[in-house]
DNA sequence: ATGAAAGCGCTAACAG
DNA sequence: CTGTTAGCGCTTTCAT
């Protein structure tokens, strides 16, 4: 059923008809109602190609995930928050295209989509350091959100993102303030913006209370449960071992929580674990009672405030960039809670 | 830059620059060279909404996910099945929408992806009792792929499953002959076609080893880590607790060992955990060292074959159904390892 | 081997 | 308020 069919049975033009169902006033009410009639009983639906073409506008926005040519590690991350936008493109009637891209034709695979016209606009994730992405975008004039920050980058952008470096320092402040004085961080890896900000949290913390940061205690790779109890491992087999864990991810601190138990240390008594809940829904720290000390912030409300805020730009194109700074809260937990002072 | 511009400069007619371009046999080959290196240098790229309208292939494959009305949580498995399926995608030049559909309003959403025609085909993701996709899939005539089984369908469609009953079973038997005799189900949701399979593989297992089972042994909820833990924390609790713990996800397995934890149980002595390891590129089981006694299969090669299969249905509408029964291994952990008789 | 013309299904001036 | 016409960018007969 296409709208010149649907037309004929009505007895009326395409264009009156497709007025009607666009919502445009100059069609009278009457003529709407058995329109919007019709197109239920036959089940019309509006060809979403022939409607791009028409227009011009896609009505599909993309997202671009890299996948790392050395890295093939899927961001657990991205899930939840790709369900936040899905909720909002489903209501604002957006379709969404899912683009897994390696950074070794990262250039190709954007210059492609906006040439292709598949998308009218973009959700940047995973920013890296040295970030080439949104000259890019600029320049092939796509509009694009960035979820998280490209901190090299000197032109303005729109921009989503949770305040890492301030969570992270407030989370060693937490430790400091408890006595510990060695502190490890486990972090993400480094070329990562996200773990460049919570490094520098850390490291800022660490100033201001006048410890010195111990390049010993600080390590930066890919968040797997393995990397966490390895790394821990390590560390706590140092002459002088770190009495507490700042962790980039739950699943990390898990294998951090492991490296521990193994070495007979007792969470909140020998040794505290502090990390970062991205609040997902398969693995969420808990209400309640939560298993670790974290800081918190939800991926799928950043999600869906990205997927709003890209909308918004593709209306308005002429606006200001935009900046949705999210600031993570520190929840307290229980069974690793807060430990004694080193 | 589009086929006309580019037609124009090189003083053919679109016609000609079409055909060079789509590889058809009756260009001369000077012809081919000069439109092909034209495209290269000015970087064309046909339009895949105007492709799409003129073909009638939009070129693009529809994942659907259900986010059910109650349960809101967002698979972990989807995003490494989803990666091994984009990079068949990307391979034969296939775009993937993603689409999350509430399942109260599933059967609009599926008839409006068929009508406006945005995808060739669909990838049906998490299957559950009591299926009315398929029925409504096939009346739509949309080529589908099926990732898991509905038990309950009689009629004959393509799928791509894990074979979990018989997983299960075999992990069950494993504990059976290490002298467990109280052995804990810690299932998915049984609404969910997976877990119901591997429910009726530990029972298999049980029934022929002729144990009974012991309905208080047997937990069903989504799985999360709290949902681990409280239910191990429970059966632990009883009169005659279990000896060992048949989990169904790696993040559940997690917080049944937390549970153990806290009572005191030693791992791998006192207390038994095997899993379903679903291989996750963030959260793997480990290869030289597994943190848990294991069935491992891939959910990446899963996507992999689906996205090959639909991809085949497409091309070849009248081809018989194709069913992929992928096996999963039985990996043997250290850690939590095979424990002692009960 | 190449081109002209029609058409995919819709929207958007422009008329009336 | 409704209809006519052209056109979005491509493919695909049908001629030549």
């Amino acid at each position: 059923m296409n709208l010149k069919q649907l037309s004929d049975i009505l007895g009326l033009s395409p264009t009156t008809v497709s007025r009607a169902l666009n919502g445009y006033p100059e069609v009278s009410e009457e003529t709407r109602q058995r329109v919007l009639a019709a197109a239920r009983a036959h089940n019309y639906r509006p060809s979403a190609r022939a409607k791009a073409l028409a227009t011009g506008r896609s009505m599909a926005i993309g997202h671009v995930m890299p996948i790392s040519s050395q890295h093939e590690m899927m961001n657990p991350v991205f899930a939840d928050f790709v369900a936040g936008a899905a909720e909002v493109y489903a209501r604002e009637g957006y379709e969404m295209l899912l683009s897994l891209v390696r950074d070794d034709d990262e250039e190709r695979s954007y210059r492609e989509l906006a040439a292709r016209g598949s998308v009218d606009g973009i959700i940047v994730h995973a920013p890296r350091r040295g970030e080439r992405r949104i000259r890019l975008l600029h320049e092939l004039g796509l509009p694009f959100v960035v979820h998280g920050r490209a901190s090299d980058e000197r032109a303005d952008y729109n921009w989503v993102d949770v305040n890492n470096r301030r969570a992270f320092r407030r989370a060693t402040r937490f430790l400091l303030d408890l006595g510990h004085r060695r502190i490890a961080l486990v972090n993400g890896i480094e070329t990562m913006d996200f773990a460049i900000r919570r490094r520098a949290g850390y490291l800022e913390a660490l100033a201001e209370a006048g410890v010195p940061a111990d390049p010993r205690l600080m390590r930066a790779d890919e968040m797997t449960e393995v990397y966490g109890h390895d790394s821990a491992r390590e560390m706590l087999a140092l002459e002088a071992p770190p009495t507490a864990f700042l962790v980039s991810s739950m699943i990390t601190a898990i294998g951090v929580r492991r490296a521990a138990e193994e070495v007979g240390l007792r969470l909140g008594r020998d040794v505290s674990i502090v990390t970062h809940d991205d609040d997902l829904s398969y693995f969420r720290n808990g209400g309640d009672e939560p298993i670790f000390t974290a800081t918190r912030s939800s991926v799928r409300d950043a999600g869906r405030i990205a997927a709003e805020v890209l909308i918004g730009v593709i209306r308005n194109p002429g606006a200001a960039p935009v900046h949705r700074m999210l600031e993570a809260e520190l929840i307290v937990g229980q069974s690793t809670g807060p430990a004694p002072a080193g």
